[in-house]
DNA sequence: ATCGGCAATCGTGTATGCAAATCTTCCTTT
DNA sequence: AAAGGAAGATTTGCATACACGATTGCCGAT
């Protein structure tokens, strides 16, 4: 379990508690459920349960901890329900960017996506699972930036650091980097000609497609409730 | 402006204050980019400023206020152009929502919601805008609940709540009502007939003729910016 | 007179202390 | 032996105290 990786110095001691713990929680190191106990997290990070506390309060408002007033934070469990939900409306968001992206992308941003698209077939050819990885996301946001509407651009950007724990499996699973790939380009071509609704249909395919690994996600999930 | 009425026993101080601050925020009692000094909020509401560090901290995750480290909280202030992005995800959303709604409601839902729909008519009639704005909200109320996905109902709850400040004035602008309920008439038909495009069309559009109040409110925004 | 630098002041960030509420454990009672 | 309850322990919620960074006002220099 790490403590403090990554950028640190400078940072707000309870900002850098806040991140630890979010990695924590999406990378599965603190498995949900888990009692947070704040004087606990304290020791752990050398310092008072003051800061901790703002973390926590913060990590609740993204929705990955759960605070039961005078009864402590739990690392939020979520249902398989309710994954499948947030997922649902992942989806959606998606469609949604991505059919305004093909309106009002412009030219430069068009060549921009295709050329994201393009560099991720050396990827795919390799193998390379972690640097398809990144250029999927690049790729999805760069159609985030194509709706040119920046409140969309930071809400699409927070739903998906919140699904970021159920998505981490979702292109090991066999032969989803060259699918994927492949949906990409069918996107792309739909974004060229500017059709945003034929874009929004394949996204919402393309998205319910990479839901497999929700599936064995949802294995790992309390079977009950 | 007002310190504590509404809910408040047996609740949590910092939950209190976080309430009470939300609603002066979104009432307009504090203006955008008004300083939130700790100290005396705290004075304020006869709490130290433990409690109301942690109501700061929620209202920054929820977008009511703006914190810059060791800068303090300020009411978050927004431009025309941050309120017009907002409100074209809020359109989107319920759009969004109506459209899985008119495919997955019960026929108890739809009755529940022509029920609602007749209601308005009195309302209407009479010329009582306040009944019609409660009317207005279990309205659509009802079209989140109908896409039967919990998190989709909280999310788009969440979204319409951080945009009350703008939808205040909406609909008190001559003729709304008359012309909202029209809006909503075709809705609910679509709904009817489980034609989820179609109705999604329609809402985009009724979001749209909504939006009037918008311009009138963006005249009271800081210009420049 | 204006600009740059320094110091005092203010406010936030963090630590610690205290009280109330919850949880635990052990004892009593049926 | 099991259930109920009371006392202790633990933990959260809030208050207070302290330290550091930021802002502001003043003073001197140009």
């Amino acid at each position: 379990m790490n403590s403090d990786q990554g950028a640190a110095a400078g940072m707000l001691l309870s900002e850098r508690i806040r991140l630890a713990l979010a990695d924590d929680i999406t990378t599965g190191a603190l498995a949900p459920g888990t009692q947070l106990d704040e004087q606990q997290l304290g020791d752990r990070f050398g310092a008072s349960r003051t800061p901790v506390r703002e973390a926590l309060r913060q990590l609740a408002a993204e929705g990955l901890v759960e605070m039961r007033p005078r009864r402590g934070a739990v690392v939020a469990v979520l249902t398989t329900e309710r994954v499948f939900e947030m997922f649902e409306l992942s989806a959606e968001i998606e469609a949604l960017c991505v059919r305004l992206a093909a309106w009002r992308m412009t030219p430069v941003e068009r060549s921009a996506l295709r050329r994201i698209h393009e560099e991720s077939a050396y990827a795919v050819m390799r193998g390379d699972v972690d640097e398809y990885d990144r250029l999927n996301w690049r790729f999805h946001d760069a159609i985030y930036e194509g709706t040119h509407n920046a409140y969309i651009v930071e809400q699409a950007k927070a739903l998906r650091e919140r699904m970021a724990a159920f998505r981490r499996a979702q292109l090991r699973q066999g032969g989803r980097p060259e699918r994927s790939r492949h949906e990409h380009g069918e996107l792309v071509e739909a974004v060229m000609r500017g059709d945003g609704e034929q874009a929004a249909k394949l996204m919402r395919a393309h998205m319910f497609n990479a839901s497999g690994a929700l599936e064995s996600f949802a294995r790992l999930l309390p079977g009950a409730d």
